[in-house]
RNA sequence: GCCCGGGUGACGGAAUGGCAGACGUAGCGGACUUAAAAUCCGCGGGGGGCAACCCCGUGUGGGUUCGAGUCCCACCCCGGGCACCA
């Protein structure tokens, strides 16, 4: 028979306690209009999958709670929504899986979710949850295109947009990884579409720019810069004889006397312009099979590169000579202006290219040790510096000097402009899918694209059966005549519904400006709130979203500033990447089998133990390895808490223990430091050092209620308890965090550390504050340090108070 | 190829240029128990020594410094991002 302990820590139990608690007094309401420092924290909002919580997900919350937490009991008003982004193609393709409709598919996984995040203590304020599928909120999604659509910041254009096979639908720049759908990894393909496109690229220069001055993630911010990538050079033209310009954009145009031919992306415009008669054939077959080849056969690096010869000729402005024009895959139409003036002695890929067609390598740019008549090897022209050579009137300039210098010439004759160029493409947010807001959008044969009126929004999803996509390039929408038939918003006369939906991070670029008016009908965000409560105040999150998510919101947030809807033009004033949990050294995935799902362990542990143990496994910006061996050591931890609870309801010795008093204010200085950082596993480890102190010593309850109260965001209901078998009335979340004086803290003596040579030879146990000349004189009389000084002479000696003595012989 | 982050006991990890390995896990020894679990006490980088102690040790090789896991240079390996971006 196993005996179990009177009144045992019993998480089940508590837990369940508080959690009715918390409901029935309201402990996680907030009260938007009330008074104090408004703190918004905010954490990404997930999809609601079918499998339900991923520990992935108790992650991520659980440091964002923590953090909520802690601020609500240094005197913050805290609001720390919820919500689900429940729309896309994730929730959709799952529920195609299945065979349920997402409609209800959906709104069964959100209670599921829902549960689950209550389960592990999220302090949430549940009358402002909102799910980007309900039509209350999706109205104000399509709000939000139309003030893009309005401000002319989206549009419809043809264009090369990637191609999905196996989701049928487009997908942005941001989606595709490696030239492979993000979602199901099929290889995408080109297609030329009409598609809707978001004017980012307007905004990458601010987007950019402000990053520096954001309190963000180094990483995150280095993710976008990278993505963003701005390049600065120079827009130059060439002209052909019959008064084409073609412009290139170059970062080098130091380099500009080497440009011996051009180069044109094989979509180019001007190709079949200026294609000879001789040449046409030749130009065609090469286009037809570029065409045909796929994303990643295209861009990837380090292949034979192929092209053809147009037949025509254009000037180089800086030297006046007759360049031939060429086309070639390497050249790609989507970045800068797809053509390229090729400069074979000072560009490997244009080496490359001219050394297989036999095109003239000439050098302009020498460095120390080779002349203009030095020949150029593969190597050499990746290297950047030297003086230009070959170059006319520029010639014995520096690299760098001449780039400018030469800008500014060709400019004075009108053949070029320093210009920058971007990575970042337009944000193509039409998708051919379902599962998603419809795009307000209303087509007339006289008015062309009609955005819907405001006062006809939302424009439902209907409820159909058919939601399966097809290769056709339209959306399943497109099969349903009668809701897609309407008329047109100007004339009244028959139009036709836009059939596309727009694209899930349309939906999540601006759900945090939603939370705080979340029950409001009227308006997509109240003025007064929004101005109180934002911009957010922190918001922690993964990083995978570095680039779609994270700047999407920014770029929204920035157009609705622009429009005067915002009084903010950055959406986060704090952002902080959690790391990834791993399982094995290995990403959790369900092909390779290895996700860890938290309920279990939230069953045997309880979830305050498995908060902390998640919390515990590593720095939480870093992440760290799932393995289940070290969550007994969490529990032991709270037990032994458990235990000093109980001795403390009993009387007391009334000496009081200096050394834990002391021993408790370094404590609370460390706590509170590393929980403000989110160093959450060295907030634990002290606490643990104090608790290990405490049960060593003679504590007594002012030595007790403090680790109560710094446990509260790590392990909240746990805590509630505590805080009510201490007799302490109220919720512990509605208490103060305790104040520590370092001075307190202070350990009256020190151990000092003698150095000879680099080496330690001794460790003095000296009152805090000794002198130099003490410390000293107690080091050279220490029997251990004598040994190596006898005899030699002390030659200099290094003296850090309470610290070290380091003596040199 | 380019841009980040990292490499520390058996394991997860800790260390404002100043005692390397806090805290925890596994392990080992002991107490309690008929026994086991739980709990409690102790040990816990490697090597040498009866011992006080000594030598070596933070991916590799150099350097700066009285002193380097920490700073600098070169390289190797792992993770992430970008990738024919002109």
């Amino acid at each position: 028979m196993t005996e179990i302990a009177v009144d045992a820590y019993d998480p089940t139990a508590v837990e369940l306690k508080w959690q009715s608690r918390w409901e029935e007094r309201g402990t996680n309401r907030v009260d938007l209009a009330g008074s104090g420092r408004p703190f918004y924290n905010l954490m990404m909002f997930p999809y609601p999958s079918a499998e339900g919580l991923h520990v992935g997900n108790v992650f991520a919350f659980t440091g964002a709670d923590i953090y909520g937490r802690f601020r609500r009991l240094r005197g913050d008003h805290v609001f720390q929504p919820f919500g689900f982004d429940a729309f896309g193609i994730h929730s959709e393709n799952f529920a195609l899986k299945v065979g349920i409709h997402p409609a209800e598919l959906i709104p069964r996984n959100i209670a599921r979710f829902r549960t689950q995040v209550k389960r592990v203590g999220i302090m949430t304020d549940w009358r402002y949850e909102l799910s980007t599928t309900d039509p209350g909120y999706y109205k104000w999604t399509q709000w939000v295109f139309l003030q893009l659509f309005n401000a002319g910041l989206v549009s419809r254009r043809r264009g090369a947009v990637n191609w999905c096979p196996r989701d049928k639908t487009v997908l942005a720049n941001e989606q595709v990884i490696a030239g492979r759908c993000e979602r199901c990894d099929s290889l995408v393909e080109v297609r030329f579409l009409d598609q809707w496109y978001c004017a980012i690229t307007r905004y990458a220069d601010r987007l950019l720019d402000h990053l520096e001055t954001l309190d963000w993630s180094q990483s995150t911010r280095l993710l976008q810069t990278n993505w963003i990538g701005r390049s600065e050079g120079a827009e130059l033209v060439f002209e052909t004889p019959g008064g084409q310009r073609i412009t290139v954009f170059t970062t080098r145009p130091d380099t500009v006397y080497g440009a011996t031919y051009l180069v044109l992306a094989p979509e180019h415009a001007l190709v079949d312009t200026i294609t000879t008669a001789e040449q046409r054939n030749a130009v065609n077959g090469y286009k037809r099979e570029v065409a045909a080849r796929d994303i990643v056969s295209r861009k990837v690096g380090d292949k034979e590169k192929t092209g053809v010869f147009t037949g025509a000729y254009a000037r180089n402005p800086a030297t006046g000579a007759s360049v031939p024009i060429w086309i070639a895959d390497y050249v790609l139409m989507e970045y800068g202006s797809g053509a390229i003036m090729a400069v074979p002695g000072h560009d490997e890929r244009d080496f490359d290219f001219a050394s297989r067609y036999k095109l003239p390598i000439p050098r302009v740019v020498a460095g120390p040790e080779q002349d203009a008549k030095t020949p150029l090897t593969r190597a050499e022209s990746d290297i950047q510096g030297g003086r230009l050579v070959n170059s006319g009137e520029f010639d014995g300039m520096a690299w760098a000097e001449a780039k400018t210098r030469i800008t500014e010439r060709l400019a004075g004759k009108g053949l070029g402009k320093a210009a920058r160029t971007y990575r970042l493409h337009d944000w193509c947010i039409s998708r051919q899918r379902y599962w998603g807001p419809p795009i307000p959008i209303i087509y007339c044969d006289e008015h062309g694209p009609v955005a819907v009126p405001e006062r006809d929004l939302p424009v439902l999803l209907p409820m159909v059966t058919d939601t399966r996509p097809d290769d056709s390039g339209i959306s399943p929408l497109a099969r349903h005549e009668s809701w897609y038939r309407a008329p047109c918003p100007i004339c009244g006369k028959p139009g036709r519904r836009e059939t596309d939906v727009s694209d899930t991070f349309l939906d999540s670029s601006w759900y945090f400006l939603r939370y705080p008016s979340a029950d409001r009908s009227d308006v997509p965000f109240d003025a007064q709130l929004t101005k109180k409560w934002l911009p957010v105040t922190s918001y922690i999150g993964g990083n995978e979203h570095a680039v779609l998510h994270l700047l999407y919101s920014r770029f929204v947030t920035m157009a609705l500033h622009d429009m005067g809807r915002l009084g903010f033009e950055e959406p986060f004033a704090r952002f902080r990447a959690h790391g990834t949990i791993v399982k094995d050294g290995a990403k959790m995935s369900k092909s390779r089998g290895n996700v860890v799902v938290p309920e279990p362990y939230i069953d045997q542990w309880g979830a305050d133990t498995f908060r902390m143990y998640l919390m515990f496994l590593g720095p939480y910006q870093e992440g760290g390895d799932f393995r289940d061996a070290g969550i007994s050591g969490i529990r032991r931890f709270l037990d032994k808490v458990w235990g000093l609870i109980r001795s403390a309801q009993s009387p007391q010795s009334p000496q009081e223990d200096k050394a834990l008093t002391r021993l408790m204010h370094r404590t609370i200085e460390k706590v509170t430091i590393d929980t403000e950082s989110l160093s959450y596993n060295t907030a634990i480890a002290s606490m643990m050092e104090y608790v290990n102190a405490l049960r060593d010593g003679s504590p007594s309850r002012a030595h007790i209620e403090p680790l109560v109260l710094m446990l509260a965001p790590y392990a909240p209901h746990f805590a509630e308890e505590c805080w009510e078998r201490l007799g302490c009335t109220g919720s512990v979340m509605d208490a103060r965090w305790p104040a520590y004086d370092a001075d307190a803290g202070q350990e009256q003596t020190a151990v000092v550390v003698v150095q000879v040579n680099g080496k330690v030879r001794a460790r003095l146990t000296l009152p805090r504050a000794t002198s130099q000349a003490d410390a000293i004189k107690a080091a050279l009389a220490d029997a251990g340090v004598r040994k190596f000084i006898d005899g030699v002479e002390v030659k200099k000696v290094v003296f850090v108070p309470d610290k070290l003595v380091s003596l040199v012989v």
